[in-house]
DNA sequence: TATTTTAATTCAATAATTCTGAAATAAATC
DNA sequence: GATTTATTTCAGAATTATTGAATTAAAATA
């Protein structure tokens, strides 16, 4: 076998032009790299130098050199990046999120992650819940953010914070400029519009006839447009609710079991990457920064939208 | 230190999904794979696998096995070319030779060395004694066929064989159609036009002015044509007049001194390379097959025309 | 669930290797 | 020819890798 620092030992050679300076250069004995190189020709089966002072190569030796510095340079750069990745200066960092989390939250967290580990790359999916669920179990990304998946094998949640639903209408709806909290008997008889992100919702999940919704949006864009045609209200988490920014209003609601928890969602047995740890712990300060801890769920945070800077 | 060993081990263990059948591709007890990759692992400081059984690598294991494949594959191209040139299955060959000899002599010996060796590049030059010494000297080519050169540090002579001298003249010259060899009484009055190649022909040596040259040319093909012309005739070594099919004749001369000595021009100490050393060994197996040997200067053949197939 | 089977780890001894410092040798310089 | 400088050789020391047995852990089976 042909070792690497072998040809290390003959490349540094060859660039200095003598034993001494070369064994100097490694931190070796004069003899420790004339046994190496002796070893090496004998291996090869030829010499490398034209006399035993090493200046002048063979024709052998020439081409050696060339093939042998190129082979080392590739090896230092490899094991360089290895070890970069290692210690999650460099690699990849495949997320993916639910829509509100991705826009509220993360894009402060990624930017100062490409600061922080320049040689990183960043790769950022926002989908629903479920898909969510599905991108990690098959492996196509290394952490989920959103809710609580059901319960199966080879996932694992971990919970983040509890975002609580609240409600969206238009300016002209008659509960626009009611007095929030709202509570249940405020939503009976209004028009409920039914979306992705309602199904943590109680009334929805019980299928409560008052509010039971005729009408279903599936993306938030064309759900906020029938919201703001005046098609009914709508119930969105609280972060969700921090995009808008025009004609809509959103209310609390008077009912502490109206919330969605959020969570990273990995894979059982799951080891993280170091820049994905590295990634968990900044998610996880931003959380402590801009929550507030509520009496429900004690220990899980509530993301307040004036807490987020 | 990153051992090429030791990522071999990890790609091996990947590649088999577990360390039993790692151990047996790679002829090491299960307890050596173990340990190596533990190293290897604590070395990076994070794990390479899932579990301790290792089917599942972690995103880290799939970032190294992608680089440390790479790097293998390389380094594995790398040494069996390095061990190729130092088998002299591959590498490259140049040569400088006078063209007489290049033309003549070396084309078949060429041809057969890149069938017996599809590895090798081959640089041939042609040009005149004193810069086939030349090239040799500056290390431009590893191996020079030409003329004897002066003595001068560090080139070396390995001499061939003799190569007589002959008349070159046209049809209509009036030597044309003497009985040769001819002798020196023969030439004289009749004018002959000098060249390189004439250096070594002691008329011309030593100025005698019967036949000394108020004409020269400095490469063949002016040269012959000057001879086709009538202005004279010329002097060239029997092997340069194999190249003479048409109008011109080359005849025999009767002075044994007449020659000039071809042979290897190498550095001094210059240590061949295997492929140079395989042409070398061809190179003599020619001349032995294809020369008869003189009385003149006793073991150095004479390549004569019709020996050569 | 308990049992068996299979796989991996750990440990201490052994084997292999690489390294060192001193002495010998060889080349270059004076 | 003597001296200096550079390299090689050698035997022992230090380091590193490998092994086989015992242990532990995980999967398969009953």
């Amino acid at each position: 076998m042909l070792r690497t620092q072998s040809l290390r030992v003959f490349v540094t050679v060859a660039d200095c032009g003598n034993i001494r300076d070369a064994a100097k250069s490694l931190g070796r004995t004069v003899s420790a790299i004339s046994m190496t190189l002796k070893q090496l020709e004998s291996h090869l089966g030829a010499p490398l130098f034209e006399t035993d002072r090493k200046h002048t190569l063979t024709a052998l030796g020439h081409e050696v050199r060339k093939l042998a510095n190129d082979l080392l340079r590739e090896h230092d750069r490899t094991t360089e990046r290895i070890a970069a990745i290692a210690a999650g200066r460099e690699g990849a960092l495949r997320i993916a999120a639910v829509p509100s989390v991705a826009a509220q939250l993360l894009p402060p967290i990624l930017t100062d992650m490409l600061v922080d580990h320049p040689g990183i790359r960043i790769e950022l999916l926002d989908t629903d819940s479920a898909s969510v669920h599905m991108l990690v179990e098959t492996g196509e990304v290394e952490l989920g953010i959103g809710g609580k998946p059901e319960p199966r094998a080879g996932l694992q949640f971990v919970p983040l914070f509890n975002d609580p639903f609240r409600l969206v209408c238009n300016k002209n709806h008659p509960l626009a400029h009611a007095t929030s909290p709202l509570t249940r008997a405020d939503l009976q008889g209004h028009r409920l519009i039914s979306n992705k992100s309602t199904t943590g919702f109680p009334d929805f999940r019980n299928g409560n006839p008052d509010v039971a919704s005729t009408l279903s949006a599936r993306n938030v864009i064309s759900l906020l447009a029938l919201v703001r045609a005046g098609a009914g209200a709508t119930i969105l988490p609280a972060l969700a609710t921090l995009s808008i920014n025009d004609d809509l209003c959103s209310l609390a609601l008077d009912d502490p079991t109206a919330l969605r928890t959020v969570g990273f969602i990995l894979r059982q047995n799951g080891n993280p990457s170091p820049i994905c740890a590295a990634f968990q712990n900044r998610f996880l300060d931003l959380i402590q920064k801009a929550g507030t801890t509520p009496a429900t769920e004690p220990g899980l945070p509530v993301i307040r939208p004036d807490n987020l800077t």
